[in-house]
DNA sequence: CGCTCCCTTGAATGAGTTCAAGGCGCGTGG
DNA sequence: CCACGCGCCTTGAACTCATTCAAGGGAGCG
């Protein structure tokens, strides 16, 4: 019988090694393929869910990008951070069943979502998923700690050398080049996650541009000379910190 | 056999419905009461782990005030947390084994000392424990992502007038007085951890004092009108945020 | 008593914001 | 195919809030 949802396919997926299906056997990653779907992609600008929602499902970005942010009462948002390929959304769900962000699309994307009651189930029979859901879980926790410690005292310039840099390394490590990616964000995405506004993320990138650091056309970025960046950014970053040569 | 350890007493203790417990049965309590060392008191500005150690164990705050803080290459440090009585600290540590905050007490205090392979085998047995643990890994998130918000587009009046009423539901939820505590941290951390110098929140907590709104008297403060405070907090709060009246 | 540490207060400075204008790319419609 | 308009981004100039620099107060302790 034909489904709506197309095939799954976690154990010749590219990001398996990035996701959820790492450090489980072959036999686990076809038991957790059971329980996971694939929805039809979502456009631009439109919502995976909305903060106070129910959460019945994680998500795993199978391919574009999203944006999650918090909304506050003045009608204000603060984007709390970007899911990029083989990331894990709706983590925050745990404290009491509902998104604490919501979060859209960046521009076209799928992704793969696990209904939580199978999840649960599963990660009750298969210890090596309990422990790769904690590792994602720990995951999270430091990278929130790192744009904490981005937000607390840096610079304008600071932030934004570390924001390219940090992006750079996700494509790198997906696979994609670390030099030459777009920005599938719009600047005021970036202003406001960086806390800055978005004529300050101009400014700065003019700056870098202007000193052939960068090349910006539009959405799209070329770093040039990796290490004035790193240069930047090395003083913030914590001791235990090593860029991947 | 007199051990070196005092006896820990999980099911009587009256942080138990913050703490890993909650939720729990009875007798799931005292197998848990098993795996638990207390430890003796840590002193003031004593560490309790340092950041890329390994992680042997979890720690729950017992008594007493931690403050935990990322140390960059720069030789600065940024001040990630506060914990309170009833707050698991370490789980950064599930990424990769090792701690990404240091911790030091801020004041005489006590902790309860959670092993980590003792701990992981009994949550594989108990499912509670385990849902548990996921709450509070989904807590640690969504109060990190608080802090996103916080230092991300506001002002330090709104910092300052937002960490004295988060200290103030904190500890009103552990039973103590909501408008009358001690301050364990000093400005320095305060600051630090607020995004702002040790001289603007000198300047924030005399305005706040001088309109009346706060009493503050070295460590001491007193809060006289909780409405002001949460006026000044209440546009940037989530739309999801209801203060316990 | 004198020292130290921590905190407060004042005045000058400056990084980033705000306000304002203009440019560029792109889709739509004439 | 070009003109127009819109959304998004860039740039410039004035301003502002927090920082920096500097000095002083006060509690705690030997």
């Amino acid at each position: 019988m034909e489904s709506v949802f197309h095939k799954v396919d976690c154990l010749h997926c590219r990001l398996s090694a990035l996701c959820l299906p790492y450090g489980l056997r072959p036999d686990e990653i076809s038991r957790l393929e059971n329980i996971v779907q694939r929805k039809r992609p979502i456009k631009a600008d439109d919502y995976l869910y909305r903060q106070e929602d129910q959460c019945l499902s994680l998500f795993a970005v199978k391919s574009g990008s999203f944006r999650s942010f918090i909304s506050n009462a003045d009608g204000n948002e603060q984007t709390v951070g970007f899911y990029l390929p083989g990331e894990l959304m709706g983590l925050d769900s745990f404290k009491n069943g509902r998104f604490h962000c919501s979060v859209v699309a960046l521009e076209t994307s799928t992704v793969c979502e696990l209904p939580l009651s199978r999840l649960n189930e599963l990660s009750n029979k298969i210890p090596n998923l309990q422990a790769q859901l904690l590792r994602i879980v720990g995951t999270q926790i430091v990278s929130d700690h790192d744009k904490i410690v981005l937000l607390g005292n840096r610079s304008a310039t600071e932030k934004m050398a570390t924001f390219l840099l940090m992006l750079s390394q996700r494509y790198s490590a997906l696979g994609f080049s670390s030099t030459e990616f777009n920005l599938t964000m719009h600047r005021h995405d970036i202003a406001n996650f960086l806390g800055l506004t978005i004529e300050t993320v101009s400014r700065q990138l003019s700056v870098l541009s202007k000193k052939g650091v960068i090349t910006v056309k539009q959405r799209g970025v070329q770093i040039n000379n990796l290490d004035s960046l790193k240069t930047i950014v090395e003083p913030c970053l914590p001791n235990s910190f090593k860029f991947v040569s």
